[in-house]
DNA sequence: CCAACTTTGTGCACACGTTCACAAGCGGTA
DNA sequence: TACCGCTTGTGAACGTGTGCACAAAGTTGG
């Protein structure tokens, strides 16, 4: 995925140097905040994203009572490969022992900090409808530090009742709310229609993260980041692949049988 | 966003060359179906899923009596700049009119064809919990194509219950039932634990696409393909953004205040 | 203290995707 | 028919991200 964006201009243009501290670097463990500033600047999208899934397997590994990891096994238990972990890590810093591997705790914490997981960040979800009813149940989101603080729509048969132990306001009062419980995130989960005026709602609130679940492109101000999840998308590529798939077999069938053609690559599957 | 897949070999060694029949093409119109196989294969994924935005934002044209779309107009609907339209268009053919733009009937055809829309695509939700049960009442999927044939649980209590007017199966029927309905995408709705041992049984079933949307790196056969939603990234891809630009403020702060960097490029928004 | 082994961190090359810029082609007009 | 303006389709440059391969650095055993 990839999320689209309203139109972020040309990042080309950005500082000719990192000040050459970076190279000469006397001591070790110099570079405290500053240069992990400018680190986090750098970090690609893909990068951000595979780093929550490391995340989420070294908490596994860590209720295991494991010590420490290799990139190696981190890198088959997160799907990835051993190479891309390594370097994806390296863009936070260099926090793993050469001969040993990666202090799992140690690592945690630097995860954590880099992706801004220290801090709370309430989220609202807007359309308490199927998805919006499930999303509310979750109750404290993803493995919590993102608790649900406020849930919207504009049935007034809604408005008032309590989902997942959060009442319901009215989208009138999006601003209101919002800024009181000190909304940081927002999930809009209403049919299309509704997706650009709620969104708009939210932005005029102040809210600068959204996670869309409506099958609309939004438009928002460049200081606003959209991430979207779009369910006809991921079927529709899904059904392009059965299709691709459906082609091979009737095309490259008089050649080599149809057995699936033969796996020259050692697969890491256990 | 991109989805991780069991190690996909390298593709670099592709045939040579197209047969050169590409560049000389005697008669304009030539190239018939073989070609667009030949093409099919070579889209790059992303282009897949931007071709899926494109459908859904010509068939609101249609709805509205458009005829024709310039690619401009088709650009700024879908978010994206024009440039990458064409060349995403060019992937699958050549079906405009230069000077005068596309025709949106002949359009949605040909995306729908390659995305293998035109043949109906059964699906599966494993899990009906908060998320299954959202999932199975939109009945019908997405913009329909899509028919939710199979629901299935663990839960004997939910065995037999029609959700959404299709009753509940139980998981080990899965083999049974999928071959049965012919489904050919799987929905993983489960609990994280459940969610490979699941995947299994659809794999042994036969079914060959997988949306994934519990928090674990599915371990499948590479001729599978499978496509992750993961929530809990998503909301801690947008907390690092949060993070990046709280940090940004606090330290350029002494330089241009505290107003929002001013905006060079002219925004499209309406 | 030294040598052998292990694993990290990263420079480099490659491949992929995006963007630019322009020739090719079509419709409208005189 | 010839010209003009407009929009497509695409070759080529560019930038970003991925994968390889190896030096750097640490640990263990003698």
């Amino acid at each position: 995925m990839a999320a689209q964006r309203g139109q972020r201009n040309g990042v080309g243009d950005t500082p000719p140097a990192p000040t050459a501290a970076e190279i000469t670097t006397p001591i070790p463990r110099v570079a405290e905040v500053p240069a992990a500033r400018d680190r986090a600047r750098a970090i690609p999208e893909a990068a951000v994203a595979r780093l929550a899934v490391y995340l989420r397997v070294l908490s596994g590994m860590q209720e295991q009572g494991a010590g420490t990891v290799s990139s190696e096994e981190l890198a088959v238990a997160a799907g990835v490969n051993s190479a891309k972990l390594r370097k994806d890590l390296s863009y936070i810093g260099s926090y793993g022992t050469r001969g040993v591997g990666y202090e799992v705790v140690v690592l945690i914490e630097e995860i954590e900090r880099i992706l801004g997981l220290t801090r709370k960040h309430s989220v609202a979800v807007v359309g308490i409808g199927n998805l919006g009813h499930a999303l509310a149940n979750y109750g404290g989101f993803p493995g919590r530090g993102f608790p649900v603080t406020a849930l919207f729509d504009v049935d007034p048969d809604l408005v008032g009742v309590p989902v997942g132990g959060i009442p319901v306001d009215h989208i009138d009062d999006i601003p209101r709310v919002c800024a009181e419980r000190e909304v940081s995130i927002g999930v809009i989960a209403t049919p299309p229609p509704a997706a650009q005026a709620v969104c708009d709602r939210l932005v005029e609130a102040g809210v600068q993260c959204i996670l869309n679940f409506a099958p609309v492109v939004l438009q928002v101000p460049d200081h606003v980041e959209v991430r979207k999840v779009d369910l006809a998308v991921e079927l529709q590529v899904l059904s392009f692949h059965v299709a691709r798939r459906a082609d091979d077999a009737a095309q490259g069938d008089g050649v080599a049988g149809m057995g699936p053609d033969l796996q020259v690559n050692g697969m890491v599957v256990s």
